[in-house]
RNA sequence: GCUCCCUUCGUCUAGCGGUCUAGGACGCGGCCCUCUCAAGGCUGAAACACGGGUUCGAUUCCCGUAGGGAGCGCCA
């Protein structure tokens, strides 16, 4: 038997962080076992699904690099097919007209509450003869429930789940316009597509006993079920937006690498021993839904990002480049950067890319290290900069400047070597040389290696920078009167 | 309130009755490296929620308690 998976999101947002790894989740299973994932848009609260969502959810997926198989599936467009099966019940005597007024059932749903019972509706139209209906009133269908027994779900996570049937009441299949609920719309379109696994949030459990009683009207097999425990946030609650329950859409304007995302959210309630490293062929060969905790896993943006640098680390310089090119449209400076991206600059950037990657955990790090390459002179000096930047150490810049004008030809061993040199000459440590040069070059106090720093900027480039700041001490002593 | 689910270091987790003086990872502390910041190496602190059973023996099995979570719509 072949697999068959599906993620079915409702659209009515963004693609958030839990539904990217039902996605993944379902995704890693189909491909592990050479199935398909199917991808299903809920669609059916017309009040509520919008295009801009759908758009959001497919745009999401393909970030991350989750594909699905065949054509997107629309679940609004299958009512037809719903309704048919609803009535196919009505005729088999599985499915009832109930003429219940809302009124009425709200008073049922009080009336339970206060009891402590869990069964709202109670079943007064399930014996109840059509004649007897209240005139004008368009009955909703029910399914004709089991009374007596158990319901049980067999779960590949949370293992056998057990349901009284006296706890469960007769549920709308049909609404009273004619439209299916959710509960007839997924068992039918479970079925017709073909599902073999349902792998989805806990907060699905209780719907799952539900719709074993519609599957077992129908004479449906059931799907195996898979109830993955839902993502909390750092405190231990429900996921908000304060936490990280964002589109993917933020991951990505946060420089966050969709391996890096995958990897973090497979073992977020996944293990495989103590591996928590995976290339996407590993997550596929080895995943799978009896290593999925039962117990929430809460968001750590901490281990993302320390994941996120490992991934930053080990991408290749023209990839990542590329990345933070592709980013551009989605940050808030984006468009000012694109607009310096010159073939040279690139080559710049390319040529800086292994320092810079090593220092940065997102690939908003990268461009903010690269700030230094994409300065223009004269370069403002941050608050440490400036600081650093005392009369003496400006002095000093002069003259290590005037050593380094006779450095030829430019790399990192001459200059290096004509720094060490000038330290060692004034009996100064290389730091104290360093630092100032850092500041001046690129007006902070932290940077990739000064050699590498020069040799990226250049001789001319270099030495100008050196200027300024020097030939700031004149104008500053001049106007303060000490000169 | 009712139904269902969950409970190992701060966090993600390994563990599926003896191998546990409980392992790994992130984070945190220290040391090394070092021109800064990282990266890297070494190293330290840090957990079986509680109470009963079952058993020769429980982190592992059962039952309670406490604490979390999900669901309880003619929403999905």
């Amino acid at each position: 038997m072949t697999v068959v998976t599906r993620f079915a999101p409702s659209p009515t947002g963004f693609l958030h962080i839990g539904g990217a790894r039902t996605a993944l989740f379902n995704w890693l299973y189909a491909r592990g076992r050479g199935g398909k994932m199917h991808l299903r848009i809920e669609d059916t609260d017309r009040e509520r699904s919008t295009q801009a969502a759908i758009d959001a959810i497919l745009d999401g997926l393909s970030w991350l690099g989750i594909e699905w198989d065949g054509d997107t599936i629309y679940q609004f467009a299958r009512s037809a097919r719903h309704r048919e099966v609803a009535e196919s019940l009505l005729a088999s005597g599985n499915a009832y007209y109930c003429y219940a007024s809302p009124e009425e059932l709200t008073q049922m749903r009080e009336a339970a509450r206060a009891a402590g019972r869990t069964k709202l509706y109670d079943g007064r139209w399930r014996d109840r003869d059509a004649a007897e209906a209240p005139p004008g009133v368009k009955p909703t269908i029910r399914l004709k429930a089991p009374l007596t027994g158990e319901t049980v779900i067999e779960d590949q996570v949370q293992g056998r789940v057990v349901w009284q049937n006296e706890n469960l009441d007769d549920l709308v299949l049909l609404r009273s316009d004619g439209t299916p609920t959710y509960m007839l719309a997924v068992v039918v379109d479970d079925h017709d597509m073909g599902v073999t696994h349902v792998i989805r949030g806990d907060d699905h459990l209780t719907n799952a006993a539900r719709q074993k009683q519609i599957y077992d009207a129908l004479g449906w097999p059931v799907p195996v079920m898979a109830h993955t425990p839902l993502i909390h946030g750092p405190d231990g609650s429900k996921l908000s937006k304060r936490h990280g329950a964002l589109g993917v859409d933020a991951y990505r304007a946060m420089g966050y690498l969709p391996a890096a995302l995958r990897n973090y959210l497979v073992r977020l309630g996944w293990s495989h021993g103590d591996q928590e490293i995976f290339s996407t062929a590993e997550m596929i060969a080895t995943f799978d839904l009896p290593q999925i905790g039962r117990s929430p896993a809460r968001f750590d943006f901490a281990k993302l990002e320390s994941l996120n640098g490992h991934y930053i680390r080990q991408s290749d310089d023209a990839e990542l480049l590329a990345a933070i090119e592709r980013l551009l449209p989605h940050i808030a400076e984006g468009a000012t950067l694109a607009a310096k991206m010159t073939p040279a600059l690139r080559q710049q950037l390319l040529a800086a890319m292994p320092s810079l990657k090593e220092r940065a955990k997102t690939l908003l790090d990268i461009i903010d290290g690269a700030h230094f390459l994409l300065a223009d002179r004269p370069i403002s000096l941050d608050d440490k900069a400036t600081a650093l930047l005392t009369s003496e150490a400006r002095d000093l810049l002069g003259d290590v400047a005037a050593e380094l004008g006779k450095v030829e030809p430019w790399t990192n061993e001459a200059t290096e070597h004509a720094v060490r040199g000038f330290a060692e000459q004034r009996g100064a440590k290389l730091g104290a040389v360093a630092q100032p040069l850092r500041a001046a070059l690129t007006g902070r106090t932290t940077s990739p290696g000064i050699f590498e720093v020069l040799s990226l900027l250049g001789k001319a480039e270099s030495l100008a920078r050196l200027a300024d700041q020097a030939a700031r001490r004149d104008t500053q002593d001049a106007r303060s009167g000490v000169g």
